[in-house]
DNA sequence: AATTTAAATTTGCGCGCGTAAATTTTTAGT
DNA sequence: ACTAAAAATTTACGCGCGCAAATTTAAATT
């Protein structure tokens, strides 16, 4: 490699052999040069590093290249699964992704907004705090820049909606408990920070229903986005007041289930299909961890690569201008029967 | 606020009554204003909702505000947690934080460093694959960009290393392993993705011969960064052959001791201190999800607030021209004793 | 070989802001 | 009130690239 520092596109066109405008759309879409051509930028591309300055890139640029990943929490695993996927199929399509945190705080969702929209990204991948979300905000953002929400639903906002199917994976997973035991109760949080977790509840009572049994739902105290805590410091109290109705018991989701586990484990109640256990356990969601949890957690599982896939194509579509009307994709998902349940 | 829409910094120069040069001046620190002129900008910012553009802001720039912050593997509660902590320092600091995460791959790691490079930031933390990671390359960015090493070193890189007291850590949970039990074999990954783990192996066979007893270590095959996969298939591994030379296993980190716990589940050997209780195991980094384990993992734990708190200071002190010799800094963990042993 | 079509080139303007130098205004100090 | 210092303003230029129009060159078609 040459060690001659190329500063700007001028000088790389020079050394190039190739026209600045022409190595201005090689570097926005390279497939729209000629392939000979594209072999000399190669080559001189090899030749010196020289790389365009993105500022100068997308001040002009009416539309850049970039794709803002928008998630919650990062640091749970279920979203930095989902983000980690949804950032590999960004950079498949060439585009250049960036990832954001709403941390959990309504207040820094709006500014993740802020930041974003002086980014003029070519879309944005987004997965709302839900309940919480400021919903004229992310209504004014949506009218600037395509984006398509995911995960959990805000009404009909931006391109699209992608995300699990909530109400099959509750009652999928209640006839499933329903048929290998006793009928299940519901063990969530009163304030739950996602809205998918009302839809759960409801999908919860409407199967029992539907299977003849009577519902019951325990809701526990609890704030923020602490699950597993919450999941387990309500579990002491639900039994300590003998809460639980049946001797199986299905979480809102994987977290809370996990800090259920702990608080059986605490107890010293075996949690189990076998004859010396005392209760079951499930979750929803699939995440990560359940398969590590001690019993194994039974729990039903987003379609991680379909709900990416769809929601990734999606967007990627919109940008290209193939433009449909909101539409919204709920996909099912897949029972994992492990020892918990 | 005025619906009247600003196009650039002219047109607000005008509403807010202050030169260009003075909103220049001012959107690249406040502070530098006279606080009469402040308040003017301010009282137009929220009369007129004029953010300047970031890509005109950055272009001319030698020293942008933005931190990039760059972690092995986003999906590992580990990383999430401290780039999380990382982030809202930098966000504090008046920086634009922005995540990036090699996915494991060195290939990639490199070029998130090309990214860094041409986003032209003023400073950079960056936690190395380790082994795995291009040397040079990563020499050649820290010619470039200040950029601060964290989690684990290589070499006299950057401005300095931030990190856990590796040795430490292991010498110290494995001398309170002794004091309570028996002495512990060491459990860990034949070919560990992370330089730490050889640290810990060796401080594991040090601490052993200076408490008088013989070193014993397990190392299971494996690839990867599915850390908890490789401790559960790991464990099964090792019980079968009877490899376990005492009651107390000590992991050579967190999630290799989580799969093994399932390992031990699933084979129905009981983990913990009490009598009834098999086996005792041990952890090392305080991963989030140690505390809800079964049983609870005791563990010696990172002090991500303080590792994280230094690595975010001594960049800010570079970037703002105090520049120090190299100088790495290990912090002590914290045993956590839970039930696991 | 002539024609059509597509791609590359030349030319030149503009984006929104950084920044430097010279000038004016404001503030602080005696 | 006068002076010196600090801050704000005016003026002007440049950054590196996008983009559009006109022109030339190359490729594809007949």
């Amino acid at each position: 490699m040459s060690d001659s520092k190329i500063r700007n596109m001028d000088e790389f066109a020079r050394v190039s052999g190739v026209s600045r405008p022409t190595l201005s759309k090689y570097f926005n879409e390279p497939e729209s040069v000629r392939q000979t051509t594209r072999r000399k930028i190669d080559a001189a591309l090899k030749k010196y590093d020289y790389r365009p300055n993105i500022y100068a890139m997308n001040q002009n640029r009416k539309l850049t290249k970039s794709i803002g990943i928008v998630v919650p929490l990062l640091s749970d695993p279920y979203f930095a699964e989902i983000a980690r996927n949804l950032e590999q199929r960004c950079i498949a399509a060439g585009y250049r992704p960036t990832l954001f945190s709403s941390h959990g705080d309504p207040a820094f969702e709006v500014e993740v907004l802020d930041t974003l929209r002086s980014m003029k990204p070519a879309g944005v991948l987004f997965a709302p705090l839900g309940r919480a979300s400021d919903r004229a905000a992310l209504e004014r953002f949506c009218a600037d820049v395509p984006t398509l929400i995911f995960d959990s639903s805000v009404d009909e906002i931006g391109l699209a909606f992608v995300g699990s199917d909530n109400f099959q994976f509750t009652s999928h997973i209640t006839d499933y408990l329903c048929r290998t035991g006793e009928a299940p109760c519901f063990f969530e949080m009163k304030t739950p920070a996602n809205p998918n977790a009302h839809r759960r509840r409801q999908s919860y009572v409407d199967a029992m229903q539907s299977f003849g049994f009577t519902p019951h739902v325990i809701s526990v105290d609890g704030e923020g986005w602490g699950f597993e805590e919450i999941g387990r410091v309500g579990g002491h109290a639900a039994f300590d007041q003998n809460q639980f109705s049946t001797n199986t018991i299905l979480c809102s989701n994987d977290r809370l289930a996990i800090g259920l586990l702990t608080a059986c484990y605490e107890k010293g109640i075996r949690v189990g299909r076998g004859a010396e256990c005392t209760i079951r356990v499930a979750g929803q969601d699939g995440h990560p961890h359940s398969r590590y949890t001690c019993p194994p957690l039974t729990t039903i599982s987003h379609n991680y690569d379909a709900v990416s896939q769809t929601a990734a194509e999606a967007l990627f579509a919109a940008i290209d201008g193939h433009v449909t009307p909101w539409q919204s994709t709920r996909l099912e998902g897949k029972l994992i029967m492990r020892a918990s349940a």
